[in-house]
DNA sequence: TCTAGTTGTAACAAAGATAGTTACAATAAA
DNA sequence: TTTATTGTAACTATCTTTGTTACAACTAGA
């Protein structure tokens, strides 16, 4: 399965709200026209964002802005901003191993810390890549 | 969104299989019981482990065998074969970003190296891992 | 050769997630 | 007061996962 397009869609959003912030009120609107998706899931993204305190979305005059500067928010912290995984667990183990068999009965913790360590390693390079980083990058291109 | 059970539902094959496979005839029938999941479900497992050549499996007569050495068994060999990811990727990117904007233009190329380095980062320590660990740690609490 | 047990696969259903859409009350600035 | 915008509800469509029944194809052993 693959990580949910919630997390480009968002890298995309504060992209774009950093590049035209002197020049643009930058609203769901104008959001969903440079990521040409449907306004309403650029303000669910957005109301996400801004629970994890990553944005700062103007009600009613409307225009989202970077409340902090752009290396201190992490791949990691707009990942686990949108994408709500279930008890922060990457895998998900099949539910009822039958505990009378001995493999059954011992699956789970055998597997458990090998798991974790897939996970960390994902979230350690999540956590190496601001947006720093991709505006940078897009500022060379642009 | 959490990686599919299948993966540790097939990992918890590998283990069956390997416990059992000199006192017991190991079906999807006794996986099934074992794992607690239908058995159609573990023969669709098995036909993908299959597939990559990491079990063999004895149609007709019945009965699941490892064709390999457990250390020479990865789980990202395992992560590979039952986890069919749309081109390897791991993260969905949004389908058409807005070209006619500087940001949308760009979001693509500034992405996919660092969304690249992630999904390498999770990979190693994916392939750092093998079967034989898991039957280390399985037969100590055996 | 026949039988019993098993695999491989099709067909379908239920549940959950994703993504899109319309609609509208609440809000804030001009 | 007007206008633009956000936040959210409600609904839909599509896809993936997982479960289930059914059955043809296959193999070993009686």
């Amino acid at each position: 399965m693959q990580i949910s397009s919630r997390f480009t869609l968002a890298v995309h959003i504060f992209a774009c709200i950093d590049v035209f912030k002197d020049d643009y009120k930058v609203t769901s609107e104008f959001l969903a026209g440079s990521t040409n998706v449907n306004p309403v899931i650029v303000r669910k993204i957005l109301g996400q964002l801004k629970a994890a305190g990553l944005v700062e979305v103007a009600r009613g005059s409307g225009g989202a802005s970077i409340p902090k500067p752009l290396g201190e928010i992490s791949f990691l912290d707009i990942y686990n901003a949108v994408e709500c995984i279930e008890k922060g667990e990457l895998f998900h183990f099949h539910e009822n191993p039958n505990a009378e068999c001995p493999v059954g009965r011992n699956i789970h913790v055998v597997l458990d810390d090998k798991l974790m360590r897939v996970q960390k390693a994902m979230e350690a390079e999540l956590s190496s890549i601001t947006l720093e980083d991709v505006m940078r990058d897009t500022r060379k291109l642009i």
